[in-house]
DNA sequence: ATAGATGTGTAGCGATCGCTACAAGAGGAA
DNA sequence: TTCCTCTTGTAGCGATCGCTACACATCTAT
């Protein structure tokens, strides 16, 4: 007998990673639970509604993502803004990361549009990701610091949107401009 | 007598309009053409299809949005890296372009969703911007100012998408950070 | 054994989607 | 006038959407 919770919890897992390679096109009730292999009806069974199983599903995302970021540079390394960024961007370029870069650039649009329930998960990431940054910044904390965070964010993100729209080329040209041309006195 | 085409540009522009102001979630037939001060059916009398509608009002847009960028900036002005993108960055986050900007951001994400005409528009306005970002730049061309454009390019956008998913506040900030941290050597 | 709680399939509701068939008006050409 | 093309409103098609009513099955507690 498998429970309830179970089912609920196998299926967020399947619907996040169907999420991820998919990305936010295919999110009718019958796609996700034809990626969840259970019939629609099961779905909004185990779940509440609709909002229900895209937050639950994009919960399991952040939470995959906030791990990966985690592991990948260890809290308080102290790095400076510019080998904080050419870290960061291994990590989020990486094979590993980048279809999460993508579905979160995808996630964010949804939230400008005002949809529900993208919009508490879109600031959710934003603000675990600036804080991920910040505690990873050398120096203690400040409104310099912050801004510094900021910063290192946009460039992070601007970075995945460029591959997003224009391609990995052209995301590769500018991570090699970024780590010639940036913040020379600062490494 | 007003003629079809005088219908369609009028429609157009005003779709354009509504598009900017309202974003990519209300794009059904019946929504465009209420912003465009017609029925739905002459809607799909003066245009072939929805696509039609949305690439004509896309193409509205992005001229608009080229026209703005081309008269903030003149071609040739032989500028460094760092001056470029302060600029840059003074005129798409200043008050007038700012709706372009996450508009395009949306546009993005919509076509990494493969959403038809959203694709074909992207790149375009990508590739018209990494045109604009070049010929402003200082020096011949050649693969390391194509690199150069690219990193100016992510930049731009990467503020761009903090300033839709976090707020003026921080990407205030973290144009603050920018123009005091980055590129000191260059200025 | 019986009653109730818990699961699951069928079938379809009402709303909205993009789009179209059809007919009636409007204007010009003969 | 008559005919023809251009324009426009009405009305609705078939598909899909999120969601639900209902019946039946299965398990559990008494």
């Amino acid at each position: 007998m498998v429970s309830k919770e179970q089912q609920r919890q196998r299926a967020t897992a399947l619907i996040a990673q169907h999420l991820l390679a998919a990305g936010l096109s295919e999110t009718s009730l019958r796609q996700l639970a034809g990626a969840a292999e259970v019939s629609d009806r099961m779905l909004l069974y185990y779940f509440t509604d609709k909002a229900d199983v895209i937050l639950s599903a994009l919960s399991h995302f952040v939470g995959a993502m906030t791990t990966l970021l985690a592991s990948a540079i260890p809290e308080n390394a102290n790095l400076s803004p510019k080998d904080l960024i050419a870290k960061a961007l291994d990590v989020t370029q990486g094979d590993a990361m980048r279809p999460y870069m993508r579905l979160w650039i995808e996630i964010v649009a949804a939230a400008a549009r005002s949809e529900q329930p993208y919009k508490s998960v879109s600031s959710q990431i934003a603000l675990g990701f600036l804080a991920w940054i910040e505690s990873r910044l050398t120096g203690e904390a400040s409104d310099a610091k912050r801004a510094t965070a900021a910063m290192a964010f946009a460039i992070i993100d601007g970075i995945a949107l460029l591959d997003v729209c224009a391609g990995q080329d052209q995301s590769k040209l500018a991570i090699s401009a970024l780590t010639e041309l940036a913040f020379p006195s600062q490494s």
